[in-house]
DNA sequence: TACATACATGAATAAATATTCATATGAAAG
DNA sequence: CTTTCATATGAATATTTATTCATGTATGTA
């Protein structure tokens, strides 16, 4: 079932002992997807200054298009990202949908993020 | 200076109050490249199962081909992007290059985004 | 009801990225 | 010094993703 290749040393420079040791400590597909989707919304900058806007206040599609310079369709379809990925919820009040963080953890990540960035 | 494109709500429906609220609070362009920069790293499961590897142990090139079943070449691709980004550092051993982690927040940062898909 | 407004969305385009393929480098062995 | 092996890398290709453009939908208003 898995997909065994690694053709590539022909003549085997295997560590047997070290390949057994990682067995089974990498998990599934269906998880690392789901991971990788999770951070791919941090992998865009345009996503990262919404979410930046967004921790200093609930804002709608028009507001965020105005202060990120940016139209409001572009705005539009990455917070339909950021809501299928639960990162973002939305009320609606008349005619406008304002837009708030879903989570608290978020800005822990960020945080985290920036911390690397700075050395 | 600034992009000022926004017209997309030709009669503003802008929240003048909001908007002047979250002013300068958006990092400036070349902290949210480097942000982004560096969640990129997370954002593919291939580089995330290196990690998850490396987490168990160090490992040269061939033996993280071997057990995640791709291409010599592909992994050595990533490797070298893992290591611009300072997330591995690798050591010499005759013609083995063992490859492990540079830094320990990394399954910190790794934790909370397993955390978070968790629900 | 008809119209305007704020937002959403599908499809097309543009841009970025992962993998492959062919080949190069660098260390060790003969 | 020549060959072999483990790894590195440039260029081409394949795939993914962001933005634009045109249009659709929902809500409030004349």
């Amino acid at each position: 079932m898995k997909k065994m290749e690694a053709e590539c040393c022909d003549t085997f420079c295997i560590h047997e002992e070290l390949v057994h040791k990682v067995e089974g400590h990498v998990p599934d597909e269906e998880v690392l997807k789901d991971l990788a989707d999770f951070f791919k919304v941090f992998a865009d900058t345009t996503r990262i200054r919404i979410l930046c806007v967004l921790f200093q206040s609930e804002m709608c599609v028009c507001d965020l298009a105005e202060v990120l310079g940016m139209t409001q369709s572009a705005i539009s379809h990455q917070l339909r990202m950021l809501k299928q990925m639960k990162l973002v919820k939305n009320r609606r009040e008349g005619k406008t949908v304002f837009y708030s963080l879903a989570d608290g953890h978020i800005q822990t990540i960020m945080n985290q993020g920036m911390e690397h960035i700075l050395e």
